[in-house]
DNA sequence: GCATATACTGTCCAAATGGACAGTATTACC
DNA sequence: GGTAATACTGTCCATTTGGACAGTATATGC
């Protein structure tokens, strides 16, 4: 009962494909053409049993409202606006947007998770992370507020930038790693402020 | 003259937050009254002006059929799905939307280019490339066609498996080298198929 | 056998909608 | 001063559109 037929399948689909390609939800009667129903209200019908459904809304009485509900689809798909930092300021706070350089889209499934309030990216600079093969120009994807497990890697403020290192624990003390031979620190990490644990990396090549 | 009025620019982004909250496109008399227009004459007025600009199209008669053409920000925020493959079979071809595991959503951000029909991700296994700092389960997102330049990371195909190599030439010849120290073997690179150029790397951390 | 869902054709209608036209006022530019 | 673009109000109309209703036919389940 819950299931689509397969002509609520097709009208479904047809739905989904005019409206990714950009083109205008199509009407009652664009839909009966499409499928050679002589007759409108064969799509009608179709519409009215998907919405029972709840595979489709419609506004009542609006031209072309058609919407679809399948929100599992669709949020896997919706790029997400993550803020994007060169560096993160000393008050990581509230207005994070707004404070960000610029905005990156992304996706649950290129990140592996669902981005909240509290994901972020970072421009990489400096090959301090090259240890863990992550270069100078690619952008880290993290979240901000999880205790990081050892080996995991973060983004701590030092001296007024944000700068990557991996979390390590050695002697039952934390601390914070940098992940080149010509930085060897390490850095008690209750000296400082974890920003957040990098949970991706994208990396962009020259063309 | 080709710049928008605050008033333009302030439909714009009315049309472009109602359709991103996936509610259906706004009529001319819903712009109106949004506006608090007493006459629809008005925002069908800026609608056409809009359109002259070149920032919108309409489908002329059509309800609700006003579409962004600010192709830049819809295009760079909307998710475009490319296959992933976990190996590319021989026959590198038409369908390869069906022969592909599954596909990801990708945005042009988050690779820096625009996904074209040449475009396909490959799920890295091995670490032959660790030397180039990709890793096994990286996902490289790649461009068939081009000629790679030296440098450049490509997938040929290998014993009829896709294997990631960096391109190189050397006393004038093309060869494809293995980044690891364990595989340094440097094959002529016109006894193999190029399937494609690397253009960006994601990778998924641990939570 | 009977109710129900599917899958249509066909018709009528009121509301929603876009398009055209007439008119007013303001500002910018030449 | 004149032309053009902007920024509206107001009206009329043909078309588009969704909704309701009547009717036919088939398959499924109770």
């Amino acid at each position: 009962m819950r299931s689509l037929t397969d002509q609520q399948q097709a009208i479904r689909d047809f739905i989904e494909r005019e409206v990714a390609a950009g083109r205008p939800c199509p009407s009652q009667r664009e839909i009966a053409g499409h499928f050679g129903f002589a007759s409108k209200t064969a799509a009608a019908c179709h519409v009215r049993a998907l919405v029972k459904k709840g595979v489709l809304a419609v506004d009542a009485g609006k031209a072309r409202s058609l919407q679809l509900m399948s929100l599992a689809r669709a949020n896997r798909r919706a790029a997400v606006e993550i803020p994007l930092f060169g560096s993160i300021p000393a008050g990581f706070g509230r207005d994070r947007e707004e404070e960000a350089d610029e905005c990156i889209p992304v996706t649950i499934d290129s990140i592996g998770f669902k981005p909240t309030r509290n994901t972020f990216a970072l421009r990489v600079s400096g090959d301090s992370m090259m240890g863990k093969h992550i270069l100078d120009g690619d952008i880290v994807v993290l979240e901000h507020g999880p205790e990081p497990r050892p080996g995991q890697v973060v983004a701590a403020l030092i001296d007024r930038k944000s700068t990557l290192k991996t979390f390590v624990v050695k002697n039952g003390k934390p601390f914070l790693k940098a992940e080149n031979p010509k930085y060897p620190d390490l850095i008690p990490s209750d000296e400082l402020m974890i920003q957040g644990v990098v949970r991706a990396v994208l990396r962009r090549l020259e063309k």
